[in-house]
DNA sequence: GTAATTGGTTTCATATTAAAACTGGCCCGA
DNA sequence: TCGGGCCAGTTTTAATATGAAACCAATTAC
């Protein structure tokens, strides 16, 4: 089958970050983290996730600058992992992924739980682009620019 | 083995969604959407996926409801894949991806491309989520509400 | 000091991914 | 209206990734 394709180097960020988060634990492992979940066997648990699997992805999220290890902060000898600046970047990917969910992926009817302001209890609005003026901004009306020594091949 | 782990049941959003997406075509495919790709051949070429793996995630997209197959528009007898309401509302995730990927996949220096709005051609701002208020919302800020009927499992 | 917990690693079977060859409709020009 | 070339997949085959469970060493609890 020859190697998984790489998309560390595509020009594309979109494929960049795939390349990274673009499986299907990554970004859970990081949701639990935005929870508070920072031990290797609270991670197992909460994810139901086989042993390896996490350890190779751990590994790979602290690999590329999204998780952090540090001494455990409850004085025992192990470790923690925790999202560093860059992970913590990460929230309005969760953000957009959940508000997107909510919406599309649960029957009519069908209960779930809601991203709420810590304080008030309100509900979260849903997460949009916007322009600089502010005002929404649809997909029609963005476009990708590409950088200035002009590429030869689609850069996207 | 077993089976891959499906997340279609899982009661947390995030998990159901990269059940759909989480893997490292689905959302090229739908940038390429965004992009205006339509054919099977220009998926193919563009994105440089393996022929059978364009066809599984194409269908899989279909099935969940993120694209639509429909006749072609040029006459032909061909078919296209069109973003369907539900696909399109995945532009922010898209576009939190992609400025994520701006800011943290590049090395410094590394000139990359950009998302702009196409009148203006003015930088996209960073999205970020906001609370009721229209304040920025912190990870910190935010928390995940279980719904009404308390389950008696962590819902997330 | 001993047993249980924690955080992994190893092993093995299966599933998924990939490349490339193959197939069978469509479309075009002569 | 034939033939060759496109288009959109499917099949085949091989390599890699995933998952479950067993295993292990260090740490902690008792």
């Amino acid at each position: 089958m020859a190697r998984r394709k790489s998309l560390k180097d595509e020009l594309c960020p979109i494929a960049r970050a795939l390349d990274v988060i673009g499986d299907r634990w990554s970004l859970l492992i990081v949701r639990e983290c935005f929870e508070g979940t920072r031990r290797f066997g609270d991670f197992q648990r909460d994810l139901g996730v086989a042993r390896n699997i996490l350890t190779s992805r751990l590994y790979a999220l602290v690999e590329c600058g999204v998780l952090a290890v540090q001494p455990a902060s409850d004085g025992s000898a192990w470790q923690e992992y925790v999202l560093t600046r860059q992970g913590e970047n990460l929230f309005p990917v969760i953000v957009a992924l959940r508000q997107w969910g909510e919406r599309h992926l649960y029957a009519a009817g069908e209960k779930h739980s809601r991203l709420v302001c810590a304080d008030s209890g309100r509900i979260v609005p849903v997460m949009v682009p916007r322009n600089a003026s502010g005002l929404p901004l649809k997909p029609a009306d963005a476009m990708v620019r590409q950088r200035p020594p002009a590429p030869r091949k689609a850069t996207r």
